[in-house]
DNA sequence: TTGTAGGCGTTATCAG
DNA sequence: CTGATAACGCCTACAA
């Protein structure tokens, strides 16, 4: 191991000139510096981070809770914030919360007690974890995607309200009057947002709200769960001829539920999902969705837990990136869809 | 933050005391040993890693190198190597090296340098990677699912040669006589392999190699590159009855494009995956594969590299796991299949 | 069994 | 503009 002192004999300067250089603060001679550098490069040195981080009292590290890396969903998250991260000079630490009880308290306060990391982003913080507000200030967070409601504490998503309720609009609008939902049984703030921009739309549409209308999905939106639903949801009297999805697995889920039961997606039911991952394309009918932004998403987590590290003082405390309602093969008119139901009503 | 001065102040001991208590060497009454140890939980005392780390010359960080999160394999290796290395102590650092040229050589052997991580595990080098060879013993490395030929670094992967001809003689049972593959331009080896696992089995069915059978697929497995590969080898004179791919996501990619071509898997056409990755189930026809286990490949990387820190004389150099082929929907019987064609014959 | 003290490699303060 | 030097918090000989 190469060390600054090393450097420094080599420039024939001492350790605090090449920290001067190496850092670039202070004033040094051009010469001085030149030379410096070109030891420096000639012995391959790099600076001890421990010993770096030890003095300076940081880690150049970020924390990332995620809680599932194979939803396609978190892993373009995570790319946005790899990539940022790495840019601004900060490692990703990453840590697997697990679908289950996404943070831990002791365990979070941990790391940043022994000094292992700077700040940290949440992929999936509750809406109930209110245990988090004791820190603000403390410890820089930005949660991403979820949030903890009426917490004040940074955050950024889409506005997930506004995307249920489009969603659910665009199908009122293609003349559905019976349309259902299904949401899931977990603790995100997001879950509960699209729930009520769907209860939204319903109204403005002067639509009934209905319960039978309906179904909960199990917290991960498993494909199994989607289908489930689905059946339920379809298997009664004067079942839904629209289905709004809070994810597009379940939306998969609910399409492969409707086609063993005879019904065709969209002539026999209209399918809406959200997310907008690969494999919306994959297979025909390709889904109708809410296209949203991940890796954006990701990116500006990075961004603003800087400028929160930083304590800049224009740090933004909430960010709602705007989404898109992507039509594709899964949704159609109510009348062309079903005239044998039509006639019913 | 409170150090381990203050600790040993609470506790009336010296910090050699207070450190050999949480570091569990060296002798100690256990009358003080209880009296530290009060004293530590009451104040919340967390070592600082960073000057543990400067002084011990470690970092407890792995670091991980994937090519792209995105990619369910990987997700679930990953998932195996956080929860071990949880485990033993060990943060783990995810560097993204995104699909095009798997490692950074400078990249690599500077974080090393720093003081960053302590030993590394590469999702996908490519078999011509030669320089890694050159930290053999100065950087402990483990290599996952991919690794450089003939070179002696420690792996870990499932026997790809074997696996592949275990798929192709499956299909050579069945009654095919023109079996193809969509392979991949890349430069795995395990892509290497498996096109050497075909030409096995095609050889020992007694079949003739044939250059029109076989179509390559884009580097990095897309889907579309898929269903590309498909209407190359499908749209011919002559063309296959049965498909093996390198990896499940192109085999969905050649069932989609055979359907659009007409023809039905499996009663037209057969086909074999690779992986077994969540989706292979979630659309029928369901995906007959080769199970590979990725959590496990994950956890014993981890297992392999903390050997491989530790210095340890039984640390294995090269490790294959079991794969399995799972027979489920998109392979049938040739005389059955393809009546038509089989007249041909 | 316990305490003292040196040093890990940096950065930053203070003189010169 | 440059150099000497004191921390940063911890571990670990060595001494008692």
């Amino acid at each position: 191991m190469v060390r600054i002192e090393d450097v420094a004999r080599a420039a024939g300067v001492s350790v605090a000139t090449v920290s001067r250089v190496l850092n670039g603060c202070g004033n040094v001679l051009p010469e001085t510096e030149a030379r410096v550098r070109a030891a420096a490069q000639q012995m391959g040195y790099e600076p001890n981070l421990s010993a770096r981080n030890l003095r300076k009292n940081e880690s150049r590290i970020i924390l990332i809770l995620a809680p599932n890396f194979s939803n396609p969903y978190y892993s373009n998250v995570l790319s946005g914030i790899c990539d940022v991260s790495r840019n601004l000079g900060y490692s990703t630490l990453i840590y697997n919360t697990y679908d289950s009880n996404a943070l831990d308290e002791s365990l979070m306060v941990s790391l940043f007690q022994k000094n292992r990391a700077d700040g940290m982003i949440t992929l999936a913080c509750n809406r109930d974890d209110r245990w988090l507000e004791k820190y603000a200030g403390t410890y820089p967070l930005v949660q991403c995607s979820e949030y903890v409601e009426d917490a004040n504490l940074p955050h950024i998503s889409v506005d997930n309200r506004a995307a249920a309720r489009d969603s659910v609009a665009h199908l009122a609008e293609l003349g559905h009057k019976r349309i259902g939902i299904v949401t899931s049984e977990n603790r995100y703030l997001s879950t509960a947002n699209r729930f009520r921009g769907y209860q939204d739309a319903i109204a403005e549409a002067g639509l009934e709200p209905d319960e039978t209308l309906v179904a909960y999905a199990s917290a991960d939106y498993s494909f199994a769960s989607g289908k489930q639903a689905a059946r339920a949801l379809l298997g009664v009297e004067n079942p839904p001829t629209a289905i709004f999805c809070v994810s597009d697995i379940l939306a998969l889920g609910v399409i492969a539920a409707a086609g063993k039961m005879g019904l065709q997606v969209p002539w026999d039911l209209s399918v809406v999902g959200f997310d907008d991952v690969d494999y919306t394309t994959m297979f025909h009918p390709y889904l109708t969705t809410i296209s949203v932004p991940c890796y954006e998403l990701g990116r500006r987590s990075m961004q603003l837990l800087y400028d929160h590290i930083q304590q800049k003082q224009e740090a933004e405390t909430a960010v709602y990136l705007p989404h898109q309602l992507v039509l594709r093969e899964t949704t159609a008119k109510y009348a062309i869809q079903n005239p044998d139901r039509s006639e019913q009503i």
